[in-house]
DNA sequence: ATACTAAATGTAATCGATTACATAAACTAA
DNA sequence: TTAGTTTATGTAATCGATTACATTTAGTAT
């Protein structure tokens, strides 16, 4: 293997010239540069990276730590994540959790052990104080959940004036009697889009009837399911806003199965904005969240972070929007 | 930051201790094991892993490049190799390639920069040569695509029989006149695909028309767009095999639009088993590949080649099965 | 030309763990 | 006990790029 002396005594330099050449080429003469330069190609030298890493320790890498890379709306912040750190020179490291805290533990180690510079979070299983303290000592990120009060650089959309956005749609339509399928509750995620769902439903005087509140856990099935125990009500609500797509389908599905039309009977809207969801029949209607914007802001931040920029603003939140399509009824409403 | 030279001090040994304390406990005698470990529990010493990778030149990473992570067969085959490395202590760097090989080359540079202990390829942009050169110096693993006579370890399903299976049971579902909606023809993938639609095509001997095959890009909307030019025909098929199932979607959803019913007018098959396709509507009839035990599998091997393991088998065809739903009418055939 | 400043290059220490080789300690068998 | 072995530990070189500091070279002003 070619090492950097070898280059430097080819070229008849030092090594400390040929270090500068490739790391601050501006300090070097316009001669030396080209013969080092010239050199290298004809040795083909390519440094020793993980000895720059190890005397610089910085390794360009950064650690993205994702509960499930195969749920689409983790892929796609990776996917932005990743379009992000490339552009800038920057590696990712994947770490999935599988939503169990020890490996998020494990992952911390890797900050301090200095292999990656920074890390960013798309989990929410950490305590906050622990979050707190990492963050004060290494470049973190956090993406998807904001939390209240929580002095750790932030990326997120707003999850209750979002869900209560898509609540209110349902109300405008018309709807009096509407239910939630909310996420698993251990989430702030859910929560905040519970919260926004009932935020919406008491401004507008709208009955609370508790068994119009079911917790699902995000899954096509446990949205089939919850809808059933609605379909099964004495009184059964006319519109459902689920926390998530893949529970607004199962929602959907139930209904049809029980020979409902989607969105005359039933009204339904969803969260997310996945891409299946506008092939979905009815296309649903969703909230939309910048997924992959989320990710490439993630990782700028972080990027600044470790160039030591101290952030004022620690919040970002990016801007959702609702997505009309066909399981709300809204479209055949205008027409009528 | 504390060092082992800090460790061996406090404890009373050489540094080479410490190190085979940690490296090759066994070496070492249980008392002096103790007192280092109780030193480096009090320190709360962490050793510079980046020393370490530079002493030993390898880092327990490996790289996975992947055409888009965005796309769900994809994240569920980085799903399955992420969670085979975790489970050997190894990490993994993700590279998404966005169909660009001059991302692929940089990526590889990182093999040649021992960044990377070695590297799965869920891409096959790379030329044949280039590929078995990289392989011959560098573990490297290729998943997805099975190529014809290549020398490199590759996990993959067998496209062709898989597709023929498919199209084959559109035969004995009674249908004559069959469409095939195949990938991007640039790809060996797609082009298996078609390879083993037409072999079930001729093996039967049905009609041959050059009509009923349109070339798709894997995507909902050219599925879609495809289908549209099928019903324009004098005389239309009456079922389609799409190279995947985003793409048969799309061909229901035109199909539909038609006024034509699925899949009692217009049977439909597709290909891979995503997520959806089974929350569809109607639920796709389709080829199952197992994306995750593929990764699994590639980072299996992988790992074996890390070892110093030489294979005598180089390709591992893994078995797919055709998961019969509502699109393709066998279930309501079965019922009449 | 001289003195001074700025730019370019060189020298050599450094990062911290690993490990080949050397030495010491412990054990075994007669 | 002694010689021979095995086991445990220590010494110090090593991996290769980076960089503080020293030195040389070039440039500028008088």
């Amino acid at each position: 293997m070619v090492k950097m002396s070898d280059v430097a005594k080819l070229a008849n330099v030092s090594t400390a010239t040929v270090s500068r050449v490739l790391r601050s080429p501006e300090t070097v003469k316009e001669n030396t540069r080209q013969k080092v330069l010239s050199v290298i190609e004809e040795l083909n030298y390519q440094p020793n990276i993980l000895a720059r890493h190890f005397r610089r320790s910085e390794t360009n890498t950064i650690l993205v730590i994702v509960p499930n890379i195969m749920n689409t709306v983790f892929a796609e912040i990776v996917g932005g994540i990743e379009q992000a750190a490339a552009a800038n020179g920057y590696k990712v490291l994947l770490r999935n959790t599988n939503l169990d805290v020890r490996n998020e533990y494990e992952a911390i180690d890797h900050l301090k052990q200095r292999q990656v510079d920074g890390m960013i979070l798309l989990s929410e299983r950490l305590e906050k104080k622990t979050l707190l303290e990492i963050s004060k000592q290494y470049p973190v990120v956090l993406a998807s959940a904001y939390i209240e009060g929580l002095k750790v650089p932030t990326v997120s959309i707003d999850n209750i004036s979002s869900s209560r956005e898509a609540t209110e749609h349902l109300i405008r339509l018309g709807h009096k009697r509407i239910a939630n399928i909310c996420g698993p509750l251990f989430s702030s995620i859910s929560r905040d889009r519970l919260k926004g769902f009932k935020q919406a439903v008491y401004q507008n005087d709208l009955e609370v009837d508790s068994v119009l509140i079911q917790e699902g856990e995000f899954t096509f099935d446990s949205g089939y399911n919850q809808m059933l125990k609605f379909l099964a009500l004495e009184v059964p609500p006319t519109a459902v806003f689920a926390a998530n797509d893949e529970m607004a389908m199962g929602a959907i599905k139930a209904a049809k199965e029980n020979g409902l039309k989607v969105p005359e009977d039933m009204a339904v809207v969803g969260f997310d904005n996945i891409k299946f969801s506008s092939m979905f029949e009815p296309a649903l209607t969703t909230i939309a969240q910048p997924k992959y914007e989320m990710g490439k802001k993630a990782m700028e931040l972080l990027l600044e972070q470790m160039q030591g920029v101290v952030h004022t603003k620690i919040q970002h939140v990016l801007d959702t929007n609702l997505v009309i399509r066909d399981s709300c009824g809204a479209k055949k409403a205008e027409l009528v």
